[in-house]
DNA sequence: GCAGTTACGCTACGGGTCGTAGCGAAAGCC
DNA sequence: GGCTTTCGCTACGACCCGTAGCGTAACTGC
């Protein structure tokens, strides 16, 4: 959401919280029914019970919506303490994997990450309410292992970054551009390419 | 492109080559100055000196024409031959890299991803003439390795699709997302982390 | 050449969505 | 009660979509 000027004002009629979640889940259940093209404002205004207007002078348009929309499956996502880093990161990736799964994630997120290639702002909210809180996990994952002594001390922040992309950027291709899930089984393989390398998941 | 029955039929007049490709490189163009979503067919068609209902004769709609026009992007990739695996994949990833920082291939390619995971048919049309093309240079690399004896003879199948899910995932995560450049010194530590795993990557 | 067939350019159209303006009513603070 | 802001509603011009219809162009086979 964006809030008034510094913050919200004292005066004249508050705006309704209620009439924000409901656009949010209106535009949750447009885009599990209608996806992200055939998805139109007009029509999530009559979903959530709110005029169009209303809708209008909360958001910009359809994408800062349905950024919002879609940052807020991401709210569940926590890293597991299962004891050993690779379970951890077998438990994060399942988890991220499921929200990917949800048909209102899986039209909607490529959607906007497609806009925001033309939109600065747009990227950088994406950047803020959804990327960010997954590169969390990541942190928190790698400091968990360097206390149990199975990664070593990092000193190059980049390092962290480059983890990101991959982990994220192999569910996401495997779940929507080869279509196939990302279950158990890939996921075993997966962790244990990203912790031995490719000689070791060839063996 | 879509043949008409089985083969071009023999009568009539034919359609013009030359209309194909200045339609494609007039979307290409769109896309570069306009961006997936303010792409609309009639520029397209004013752009490549067509008439719309030309265009319409073509192509189903925007979709299946940006996924030709980006298409055409990847006829250049080929895996070189650099001597050893790491340098095999360095130079394919930078490859992959170069096209996706085009704008046309940005802005485009998310976009009908996106679409795909709405319609069985442009999911196909996209796995056939982008994808597969990609996950060939995977197969040609991984063969070259073994002959070098760089990697163990491969049983499972299934291990191509993971390194592919995991290679173009980083690089379009890294780049659309991240949206910061796969550059050689990225590409080198993906490699390194590829090639060895995480344990030898934070050394 | 001439008939047959297909592609092309052009114009026009109904239908849908966009984003905004304007209005009166509602809901909160002082 | 007076002030301020939000809300629902209606209406609107602008734009794009995808198609139909028509006359013309290009190519094949007789």
């Amino acid at each position: 959401m964006q809030s008034r000027t510094p913050a919200s004002r004292a005066t004249g009629r508050p705006r309704s919280a209620a009439a924000d979640a409901a656009i949010l889940a209106a535009t949750r259940e447009a885009l599990v029914e209608l996806g992200w093209s055939k998805l139109t404002l007009g029509d999530v205004a009559t979903r959530a019970g709110v005029a169009k207007t209303t809708l209008y002078r909360r958001w910009a348009g359809k994408n800062e919506l349905v950024v919002d929309a879609v940052a807020e499956l991401f709210d569940e996502l926590e890293i597991p303490n299962r004891g050993s880093l690779a379970a951890d990161i077998e438990g994060v990736v399942l988890q991220f994997a499921a929200i990917l799964a949800r048909p209102e994630a899986r039209s909607g997120l490529m959607a906007v990450i497609a806009e925001s290639t033309r939109d600065d702002a747009l990227r950088e909210r994406i950047r803020t309410s959804i990327v960010e809180r997954q590169k969390r996990l990541v942190l928190e994952g790698r400091t968990r292992a360097q206390a149990r002594g199975e990664l070593p001390p990092e000193s190059d922040p980049t390092t962290v970054d480059l983890i990101f992309d991959v982990v994220a950027g192999a569910v996401v291709h495997r779940t929507l551009v080869s279509a196939e899930p990302a279950d158990e089984r890939w996921v075993r393989a997966f962790t244990r390419l990203l912790l031995v390398g490719l000689g070791g998941a060839a063996g």
